[in-house]
DNA sequence: GGCATTTGCCTAAAGCTTTTAGGCAAACTA
DNA sequence: TAGTTTGCCTAAAAGCTTTAGGCAAATGCC
């Protein structure tokens, strides 16, 4: 009875790769456990549950994306930092699929708070700080940028825009220049 | 051994209104049998398998939802269709969140095709007739317009705006203004 | 180093979902 | 009314989740 050395971080990260390879959907305790070859119930030590560990990725991945957009945040503001925001996210969401959709979990609120999704919010505050608006208007752009990327990447994911012209990359591009002008000509909301 | 009177079209709907209820993610056949009183291997007549009774859901789901925008569109342009076309999305998922989910389900290229996602993409197509586009710029609108309302739409349903002010319609009226001013004022690209 | 405790993975088992196979009776069809 | 089709049934296998209890490896203490 040799011991594989399982602990919640690596069952996370072998959870994770999982994901990108069969799916988020896919990730099972079971199929975790074929991949340590152990038995299915020695994970039952380490993760109360199946939500548990679903919850643990999803946590995972929005630390590695916030890690990732903040290293292309770095140095830059403006436009410049609109579209390495932009095409973190997106690049994220290609190379890692299955942890983009972990990403995208329903956490409850209290779990959320403590997430990385609060510094996703902030970044996104921050690019904002390069145009000139003021509240609500902030919110409503934090929302907005929020939302296209968030849209595009996933139906882009999902196949929506497969074998169909033009490239996908280009209209990414209109959307980001398109989103610049908007935000640094749109008259504020009174 | 009465006769319940199943049919595929039933379950469908069954499923749909379960969906709504429970969430799409839990839609089972097992469930849905347990609904119609009846036992599990019995729908197994009607349904290849269980993938079958989502792709249904989902076709269904994006039927419904195709005939919902349509109906909005009716006899408007401009930014009264944009604004009815993004008010029927958001009103379906919030009306329908199970549906809105099976309708963003993953299909497999021939049956997209033949979905009424092709609706929703002429329709899309109609509303920017109401602005000045040539192609490229027409697709690329397309695809932002459907990346913004399904961003935003979905993470408002996954209560990513929960307890944060403002309120998410005034967010969302925010939206389409700028949407409408970008798509009135952007200069071609070349 | 030897011994006790803790820890990690195991077997066993129950409950649920999916799916297939084969059967019987109800409902059409002539 | 008899024959055929159809619809729901029982039975059963296979996979996932989860709990309970056990034994052996690792750890800590004298």
């Amino acid at each position: 009875m040799v011991r594989v050395g399982l602990t919640p971080e690596r069952l996370t990260l072998a959870g994770a790769e999982l994901a990108d390879e069969v799916g988020f959907e896919q990730v099972t305790v079971s199929a975790l456990a074929r991949r340590f070859d152990v038995k299915v119930a020695s994970l039952y030590s380490h993760l109360k549950n199946s939500q548990e560990l679903r919850t643990r990725i999803a946590l995972f991945a929005l630390e590695e994306l916030a890690d990732r957009v903040a290293d292309a945040l770095a140095g830059r503001a403006g436009k410049d930092a609109l579209a390495a925001f932009a095409n973190a996210y997106r690049t994220y969401a290609r190379e890692h699929p299955g942890r983009y959709d972990a990403a995208r979990l329903r956490l409850d609120p209290a779990t959320a708070a403590a997430s990385a999704g609060v510094r996703h919010a902030q970044m996104t505050r921050a690019i904002l700080r390069g145009y000139d608006l003021t509240e609500p208007d902030q919110t409503h752009a934090v929302r907005m940028l929020g939302s296209v990327f968030h849209g595009y990447v996933s139906l882009e994911l999902a196949g929506g825009f497969d074998h169909s012209k033009p490239d996908p990359q280009q209209s990414w591009d209109w959307i980001i220049d398109s989103l610049d002008m908007l935000l640094r000509n749109r008259p504020t909301d009174n």
